[in-house]
DNA sequence: GCCCGATTTTTGTGATCACAAGTTCGTATG
DNA sequence: CATACGAACTTGTGATCACAAAAATCGGGC
């Protein structure tokens, strides 16, 4: 047989090659809210019809990554604060619940892992950088909550997180400050010590603790 | 003025209509897990092309009320034991908070309106109507979250109802029970105690009860 | 200088088509 | 009789087009 770099590789499909960019510049912040966009504007900039285009605006539509106006167009989210506080609150139920169900499965290695990815979240708050804090952020998060081996919990978080994504850098793009996140260390901290209790306080503090910047 | 039925409904949107009478179908459980649909099927049954019938479709697999293959063909999921139990515990999660958001909402007239609802539950429980039965029980939820004001929270529970469609009419088809539903009893009665706690259990109980039947 | 109205442009929707890949069914061969 | 091979059909994908509605632009009038 002959030796390919992929054994399998079968289609590369166009309509989910601009979903999943789409969606990872959503998710990380990369468009501010109420950010606009067209089909074919998609297709230009992803060299495609406006057919592969249209199915992926459709599917984050669906997925509440994108609101479309009575008329058909189509925008990144600007979230009210009621709408903020849902979310909010859909996070702290959903991931509380997925970091009890990861500390069981959470050995050594995984612990180091999160202690490494939080470095770079500690880097991307002193440097300032609103999009990579958010995606070293979610990195964070995302390692952990893999553990709990519960896929559809994680997608309806992921679902929630690609909702808040351009309100959150919108958020952190105009935050001053530089220290480090402080939960993610009580989230560690937690986990080596198997407490339960001490786990869900600190992620939901982790996760709500956004909410108090809208007060300011 | 000249006086019509409805002053705005300027498009009724193909794409649209096929995907709500689609979603309703699988979410009442009208058709079984696994069922294959095709796309110009779908155009065939709906009047329509295939382009409204495919993003109908897409639309569903995002919301994960439908599966696709790798090979793009659609069919209803037929869930996994360990799917199921995640999707329960998001129902539990998600729903227990919804009704506890209720609560202090929650006037005479919802009370007494819910009780007719349960009266409509009783009746398919004892005709051992499986579609009329699911399609009632969520009316019974969906009119006591309406009043949760948590239209984002309430999408969340409506996405995991949808994934549960076709799995929960497979259950419920092969019920042959016919006492009425104990847990709405106890939900109406917390809600007039204005009894949290009591309520948060019922609802609890009631949305994992199902998964009793799973055992058999 | 400002606002209202008509025209032009932009945009989403739905239909149709060519194409490739997958599936199914029939036949022939061991 | 079972299995493998191949042909015919089915199916999803992506491109293109016509059309209607919405938005933007420009012009004229006050």
């Amino acid at each position: 047989m002959t030796l390919t770099a992929r054994p399998i590789d079968p289609a590369p499909l166009a309509h989910d090659r601009v979903y999943r960019q789409l969606r990872l510049r959503i998710m990380h912040g990369d468009m501010p809210p109420g950010h606009a966009l067209t089909l074919r504007g998609i297709g230009a900039e992803y060299r495609v019809s406006m057919t592969p285009a249209r199915e992926a605006a459709r599917r984050l539509v669906a997925e509440g990554a994108l609101t479309m106006s009575n008329s058909g167009r189509i925008a990144t989210p600007a979230l009210s604060n009621d709408r903020i506080e849902e979310l909010a609150a859909l996070r702290a139920l959903i991931e509380v619940e997925l970091a009890s169900r990861a500390l069981p499965r959470a050995h050594l290695a995984l612990i180091e892992r999160l202690q490494n990815i939080n470095a770079k979240v500690a880097d991307a708050v002193a440097q300032r950088d609103a999009v990579s804090y958010i995606r070293t952020n979610l990195e964070f998060h995302r390692t952990l909550y893999l553990r709990a081996q519960a896929p559809a919990m994680l997608a309806m978080a992921e679902t929630v997180w690609l909702q808040m994504g351009p309100t959150m850098s919108a958020l952190y793009g105009r935050l001053r400050r530089t220290e480090p996140p402080q939960f993610h260390r009580l989230i560690i901290a937690a986990l080596r010590a198997g407490d339960e209790p001490g786990l869900r306080l600190a992620v939901r503090s982790d996760v709500t603790q956004g909410l108090r910047m809208l007060a300011s």
